[in-house]
DNA sequence: GCTATATCGATAAAAACATATCGATATGTA
DNA sequence: TACATATCGATATGTTTTTATCGATATAGC
């Protein structure tokens, strides 16, 4: 069960497509959610067939409602995993406070920073010295990486000391990390970059 | 000269590390940097051969500097273009702030919000009702979205109104838009589940 | 200067991915 | 009820992307 970066961004869209339909219409074909999402209906349905294994009608397509938990099991949304924002910059609040994640099964369940003026434990911001204890007892698996450049690697190493597993690094500093935690590393300029370069011409 | 999306990323992956290379070391080889990314040495080369068309000298490498230059020329770096984000909340101003785009060739020139206590010209903050007199008369390409979604819709149509070409879409709405703009829709929950997939089992 | 070797560059093979085609079928419509 | 058709699901084809293989060669070290 082999899952491409590629298969899952397709899947997540299906998914969110989904999900924004008004709650009557309770069937959809392949070729709709291909044309309105872009893609072939071909693919669609081969996805799809994928995911549900069959399930869709001659005529009227696939039920929504079955459909959309299919998908959800699937990519494992159903299951819950804790994560933690270290550095409570603006963008480090920007994803604590932007809620989306929780349909995707991560939980973001505190920030913390090294400036005790951006810590309120009224708010789930801490001060950076309860980052190693939190992540041990309250099982986190997953960190997220805000600090400038220069603290990134501090941070990554106790992250990585603690349990977590996986970590989204939004720094442009280059981690070095051992092989029991997986790094993933956000460039939003070039993403920007690489989006725009087809235009160009 | 057809760049799929997975190769300009590992072609800014590369860049990337060629710019924070110490400057004493001014040749490098595709082993050298596939290990160091975590690509196949080979892959590395057939990238780079796309690139720069040679060039490399056995036992040594690529001279960095050549190639860094090559690069930046081959992924269109070198001509800027300017971008104005819409929504100064949190996200928008971590953007603003950010930096890191120019590298990319891109230059963020403005920001806007409809909130007028958000808005302060010194910084580059300006009222919403600015934004599309800006954008026409400084030429503005690109389009960032950082408002709610109510409010995303209605950003898109006047971005699409006054020139802009390409929009980064943050909010969580569909986007309605005609075919002379071209909407990036950039859902982070839906990256971040898509990297951790394949780590559960 | 000679030799051993790391690296390149090209070609070939394999794998992954996308698209096209076609018969079967359930549903809406006459 | 009978028919026309939108859609599925499967198979086949084509395309892109990745990985493997191998001879050639410039350099480092002796």
């Amino acid at each position: 069960m082999n899952k491409s970066q590629v298969l899952i961004k397709r899947l997540c869209a299906y998914l969110h497509y989904l999900k924004q339909l008004p709650p009557e219409i309770t069937a959809v074909s392949a070729t709709t959610i291909a044309s309105e999402l872009g893609y072939g209906d071909v693919q669609v349905r081969k996805d799809l067939a994928a995911v549900a294994g069959g399930g869709g009608r001659p005529k009227t397509g696939y039920p929504v409602g079955m459909l959309t938990s299919q998908l959800v099991k699937y990519l494992g949304f159903d299951r819950k995993t804790a994560a933690v924002i270290v550095g409570a910059g603006r963008l480090g609040m920007a994803l604590y406070e932007y809620g989306g994640f929780s349909e995707y099964g991560i939980e973001i369940v505190a920030a913390f920073d090294k400036n005790p003026e951006k810590c309120d434990p009224s708010k789930g911001v801490f001060p950076e010295e309860e980052l190693i204890g939190f992540c041990e007892s309250r099982n986190v698996k997953i960190g997220i990486i805000t600090v400038p450049a220069e603290q990134a690697q501090s941070v990554c190493d106790r992250l990585t000391g603690c349990g977590v597993r996986s970590i989204w690094n939004f720094s442009a500093a280059y981690l070095r990390y051992n092989g029991s935690v997986t790094v993933f590393n956000e460039n939003m300029a070039a993403s920007l970059a690489a989006l725009l370069i087809n235009k160009s011409e």
